[in-house]
RNA sequence: GCCCGGGUGGUGUAGCGGCCUAUCAUUGAGCCCUGUCGAGGCUCGGACUCGGGUUCAAAUCCCGACCUGGGCGCCA
């Protein structure tokens, strides 16, 4: 006798068409319904539900039984045949002949699968394996494959090369955030804020363009809905290009990942009317956002970043994705190319309700990053492996950093950053 | 770090000094029912975060701790 697992089908890849064959699905208990004389189990799997269906008079009694009785969330393997039913939900169901309990499920469950009974985000990342079980939270993360697969896509046909940077580093940093230390055997290291030092050297070995994927950690003890101490960054640095180029490479990327998204079936799980946004998004400059903030009754002194009412100010009148361009040198980092009047060449582009990217021409210059550093207060000698790769041959570059977890609970309009990472770090969540 | 909220069965909630032997839904145990798809009906089980205080009387008011939601700051 043969496992049911070894031929298992997924429930979306059965239908009505395979009338009267036998077919094997695994998965979990999802729903159990009793009638009396007729009884239904839902089995739950990657690809859907499969109504299994009993009839008393015609079940074999000590199978009838058991079904009856395995626990919801247990996880089953059925062996059965498939009949074509308008009444099913799928159009066929499964009349099974076997059923083996692979793994019995205590009650009661931490969590409602169905949705018939919500549960707070607390509850839900405490039981985030089974949270992970509901339909909704399970297409969040489908999504968030398919996104990440785009981005990719996109960079990858347009000659860039993926590559990893080092995530412990020594003390030298851009500034601004805080790390977190960590021993390293004898010496104290930092876990890396930003691959931004490392993707600009690699720009001095000749890679022209290049990305990476990979987590960011910040130190920051802020406890907000768009905060992360562990974050997924998307970064890019492109050789003998200018901002403006990069700029344009990242609306045409947003814009395909929104079209890639949008495509998704499993979006009406979310339900929401995704936007795919048209391309060139608008640009405002730092002047003209004070402007348009003045005109709002918001005063912002010049040479002042947007507090988070600005932000939500100019999200309103704006109404769409747009960039600010042209920042005061004051309010971006050493490696941001200067410009005139005091402005340098970044950008920070924005969603209605926060910001989703920043980036920039960068210096490359070994004289004037070394003075901008100094400038900053920060220690030259510290950021020596950096500054080497600027004396031998380092080409103009520019640049930019996207976070995932924006773009996504952006995208889908999910309020809490916490829900699109499996496992979230915060100021308190450590577990799972 | 600052400012507001909130902690009631497994989950989500009502109650906000005495009518609480605490509401409702869902879950769990069990029973009835041959087409459910948030099935329906019936029975039963299950909770006031912890520690102080006020009061004749505390889930309810006060203080502290812990946990937690949101806003702001910092930051991206």
């Amino acid at each position: 006798m043969t496992s049911p697992i070894q031929n298992r089908k997924y429930a979306n890849e059965i239908t009505a068409a395979n009338e009267g064959e036998r077919v094997s699905i695994a998965g979990w208990v999802h729903e159990k319904r009793d009638l009396g004389g007729v009884f239904f189990l839902v089995v739950r799997d990657i690809g859907g539900f499969a109504q299994v269906t009993l009839i008393r008079k015609k079940t074999d009694k000590e199978l009838f039984e058991r079904v009856k009785r395995v626990p919801r969330e247990s996880v089953v393997a059925i062996e059965g045949k498939v009949k074509s039913e308008q009444k099913a939900p799928n159009g066929y169901e499964i009349v099974p002949e076997r059923m083996e309990v692979l793994s019995e499920a205590s009650q009661v469950l931490p969590l409602d699968t169905t949705g018939k009974v919500g549960a707070e985000l607390d509850t839900r990342l405490d039981a985030r394996f089974m949270d992970l079980r509901t339909e909704r939270t399970k297409h969040i993360f489908i999504i968030r494959s398919h996104v990440l697969k785009a981005i990719r896509d996109f960079l990858d046909e347009r000659g860039f090369i993926e590559l990893n940077t080092p995530k412990i580093v020594s003390a030298a940093t851009e500034g601004g955030t805080a790390l977190f230390p960590i021993s390293y055997f004898e010496r104290e290291a930092f876990l890396n804020q930003s691959p931004q030092l490392y993707k600009q050297m690699l720009m001095a070995s000749g890679f022209d363009r290049v990305y990476e994927i990979a987590p960011i950690f910040r130190a920051e003890e802020h406890d907000t809905t768009k905060h992360l101490n562990e974050a997924t960054s998307i970064d890019i640095e492109v050789a003998f290009v200018d901002h403006e180029y990069v700029m344009t490479l990242l609306e045409e990327l947003v814009a395909f990942v929104y079209s890639k998204v949008a495509d998704y079936p499993g979006l009406a799980k979310l339900n929401l009317n995704l936007e795919v946004p048209k391309t060139p998004f608008r640009r405002i400059t730092y002047d003209e956002a004070i402007e348009l903030l003045s005109g709002a009754g918001e005063e912002i002194e010049w040479g002042e970043d947007f507090s988070t009412s600005a932000e939500h100010t100019l999200g309103k009148i704006i109404g769409e994705l747009y960039f600010i361009t042209d920042w005061p040198c004051a309010i971006k980092p050493f490696y941001a190319q200067p410009a005139a009047g005091g402005t340098c060449n970044a950008f920070d582009l924005m969603h209605p309700r926060l910001e989703l990217s920043s980036g920039s021409q960068r210096v490359h210059s070994y004289e004037l990053l070394e003075k901008n550093i100094e400038l900053k207060g920060l220690s030259a000698d510290s950021f020596e492996f950096y500054l080497d790769a600027f004396r031998y041959g380092m080409p103009p570059h520019a640049g930019w950093g996207l976070g995932a977890e924006r773009l996504l609970m952006c995208m889908l309009e999910i309020g809490n950053i916490r829900e699109v990472v499996l496992f979230p770090r915060d100021r308190r969540r450590l577990v799972p």
